[in-house]
DNA sequence: TCGCCAATTGATATATGATTGATCTACATG
DNA sequence: CATGTAGATCAATCATATATCAATTGGCGA
């Protein structure tokens, strides 16, 4: 079951709410739901959680008081590395939302990087905003053995939310390769360039806890309004 | 599998893990295969990888928990902190070089991003390879407060080397932003594009460790080549 | 307002099985 | 003698499961 690269669970399980602390998914001063509770939805042992919270009451981020709960101590970090979403407005930030074109089931093209272990995958096209604005064409493949059938109502909320509680899938790596490639020509029309255009292409390939990778995505970006943003601290 | 004259098997295992890590294939963090899986990955003995993985140790590179695993601790290192941000072939990785092109003390053009105290900066013009193929055209502006004078035979290094060095400056944190950009007109003629061609544009900024901005820097890419690469974990 | 009780919730302890590094012995090679 | 391989065994960690204790909270009645 297991395979290489992968953290053990109770550390995975840390690295998933610090990244979610830091994305601002979890608020300062929060409660977060019983162990027992919170165990059952992760689909964990509650002393693994126990592991894992044990970790973050280390590191501060969290304060646990027997017969309360526990509690969030830290304020989301806007740059902080783990926000997944690195495309920004030119002004900076944005509220991100999505419009969905189409999801089908459909075997994997030759052409996609080497991911996952099915023959077949879910092809996700979506229509991307930031504050409104459009901003991106996003492709995304999804490997088809983590889940038989994705309907466009599944994706109302955002994908890694849908990862996690529908798939029990949460993110533990990525890898990003911006380049140059054509818009295609499934872009819908309110976007603001020809389809074939060259515009700057994101090529994501993303690995889950178990270290297997399950994404991959491809998104077109429009350079007038949005920019790719990498921040380290 | 070892061959005369060449350095001894474990030895050799070392360095490659070494090279990994600093490749940024290996991340901070990370954990690696068990002993006996990753051997027989390798093709070689488990002795003969732990005494690699010894060797990692006492460089401080590797952790070794009993019960738990090897897990990958690279060092705390300013010019680490760009091994995750950066232009890569697309075949992958590539050893970094410069061609410097020019070195000017100037006044800060207005158009650039606020970076600084002082008025003047120093304009840094780079032509980059990674394994000696041409990868990007590149502008550099360091905070004129810094340093009175830089010349050419200081760059020779990497730049990031001789900021630690002879600037006694640490960078603490970094932003790049991926858009699209005009090749400027001094791009050497060398350069696989037209001067004025639409390409791949990184606008990097640098803060040191007291919270002050001191580099602005403009990178066109040849996404024929390259592509900009960013990896989370 | 105060005190009490029951429900909630984290803390602790124990047990079990699997995983995984540590150690040791033995042997072959050059 | 250092290197490399092979196998057996020991010890630490990980993850799960279960039971019990202790602190907090909220509701209820006087």
């Amino acid at each position: 079951m297991s395979s290489h690269g992968a953290l053990p669970l109770y550390l995975q399980i840390s690295e998933l709410l610090i990244r979610d602390i830091a994305a601002g998914r979890l608020i300062d001063g929060e409660r977060l739901p019983p162990e027992r509770e919170m165990a059952a939805g992760l689909g964990i042992a509650v002393g693994t959680l126990r592991q894992a919270l044990k970790t973050l009451t280390d590191k501060g981020l969290v304060e646990r008081i027997q017969g309360s709960g526990n509690y969030i101590r830290a304020k989301a970090d806007p740059t902080s590395v783990y926000a997944l979403l690195r495309i920004e407005l030119l002004s900076g930030g944005g509220l991100p939302t999505a419009r969905v074109l189409s999801v089908d089931r459909l075997p994997k093209d030759p052409t996609l990087p080497e991911f996952g272990r099915s023959a077949e995958g879910h092809r996700i096209r979506r229509l991307r905003f930031l504050s409104g604005t459009v901003a991106a064409v996003e492709e995304i493949w999804l490997d088809g053995a983590l889940v038989g059938r994705i309907g466009p109502e599944d994706l109302s909320e955002s994908l890694y939310l849908f990862y996690r509680q529908r798939l029990n899938l949460w993110i533990a790596r990525a890898e990003d390769r911006v380049g140059l490639g054509p818009l295609p020509d499934w872009a819908p029309s309110d976007f603001p360039h020809a389809q074939g255009t060259p515009l700057p292409k994101i090529t994501r390939t993303t690995w889950g806890q178990d270290g297997q990778s399950v994404e991959a995505s491809f998104t077109w970006y429009d350079p007038d309004r949005v920019a790719y943003v990498a921040r380290l601290k």
